[in-house]
DNA sequence: TCGGAAAAAATTGTATATAATTAAATACAA
DNA sequence: TTGTATTTAATTATATACAATTTTTTCCGA
């Protein structure tokens, strides 16, 4: 087990909400690892704080489906299975699609021409090579488009969905000669949305997922021949 | 302030999912209405419990949506706004339609006959003039397509967001003008899931959700106007 | 009467203590 | 050795105690 867990003091939430940050930060990372138990008291040795807010914090993870309770055993963090990264996609897929329609109705100006620069800015990042980089401008470029929708609900939705394939999100952004491919899907998406064209924005959309898809199939593959071998 | 709080004393359930399903019955109800503030010692002598319980259960509301947080003062039933009503419902036409076209893929015999027989049901129940009576059909017959989606995520999204609403759902049903519809509707779903006609099906989900949008504004609407009647 | 400071009460946040339950270890008989 | 009963330890579930903070009330002076 790892034991290096540490929180980023910040001061003025709650511990509960510290505590919640820190272990799902945790989780996504994989410093966590699926089928990994979370004991209440070694949580709280480790961090620092009593039980109280630790096990407020997992019940929120719970919730949001990071982890799996049973009753009277604890909490372990939740196995990601193909099925399960199949469905949150199916699910995605969708409303992504959705984000690309509404930002078409809703953009406003600057957030148009925030979208422009985000795709420069995500080509230069390709350039960089680093995958940590180019996530981040990809993340950011997204960002933009989800948040024109101005719809919360929407906005909530989707960060959840995205957060459950955390660990994934460098596998198809590693592959380099897909790098030529993204920097034009963006530029469609983009063209689209200025000229209101939901249906090529949605579809876009769609194939971007798709692409995802597969790169983190093919990873989930290698991991299971991984898991097959050391047995 | 409602003191009738009461819970179902499921034996085998933790104290603190007693306690979120009571509250969450509660809130969905309109028996805690929005705005009011979850005391916590209040709840907890009121149900017969400690603290303990009752603040995990908050976490998890806090989580649905159900309830809004603010650090240091507690807990409060969330407000419902026709912007957010608007959101949820902008999220769910997309999510049933994504569900209409996954169950014409995926739905088993069974299912389809189960489907077959809601709609007969839902038919049988139009003719009780029981709001209660007809609202559960509508419910059954739509599990039935959700959950023929297979899809894991997606079932409890939509099962999410469909609770959002749950005040609201008699609105649309209570008009015994609309049931004609209704009735059509559904039938139309049914037969296009069992054609597999995807586009049919997707679009009279749409449809469905349109419909049931706007006896709910409707219903906003006469509220806002008693409550500014009332000032 | 009004405004505002000080005190009191109420409430949340956190920690700890106790009870109940489950998992693991041990001992013993076949 | 194996299977099972019994004990021990570990862990969660719940309750309670204490600290920190916010809200309300009270009281005093203008």
């Amino acid at each position: 087990m790892n034991d290096n867990l540490q929180m980023n003091g910040d001061e003025f939430l709650p511990l509960r909400d510290v505590v919640f940050n820190t272990l799902r930060q945790a989780i996504l990372t994989g410093e966590l690892k699926p089928g990994e138990r979370l004991m209440e008291i070694h949580l709280a040795n480790k961090l620092g704080v009593s039980r109280t807010p630790i096990r407020e914090a997992i019940r929120k993870l719970e919730l949001e489906g990071l982890v799996t309770m049973i009753p009277r055993r604890g909490a372990e963090v939740a196995e990601i299975t193909e099925k399960s990264l199949k469905d949150v996609l199916e699910v995605r897929r969708t409303l992504d699609a959705l984000c690309a329609e509404l930002a078409c109705d809703r953009i406003s100006d600057g957030e148009l021409e925030a979208l422009r620069m985000a795709c420069l800015k995500f080509e230069e990042a390709t350039k960089t090579k680093d995958a940590r980089i180019i996530a981040k401008a990809d993340v950011s470029l997204h960002d933009i488009i989800v948040k024109a929708t101005g719809n919360q609900r929407l906005i909530q939705l989707v960060n959840n969905l995205s957060e459950q394939m955390y660990r994934y999100r460098f596998e198809y952004i590693k592959d380099e000669s897909g790098h030529a491919n993204l920097i034009d899907e963006h530029r469609i998406i983009y063209e689209s949305i200025r000229k209101k064209d939901k249906e090529t924005a949605a579809n876009a959309a769609k194939l971007h997922i798709d692409n995802q898809e597969k790169s983190v199939m093919k990873q989930i593959q290698i991991e299971k021949q991984e898991r097959g071998r050391r047995k």
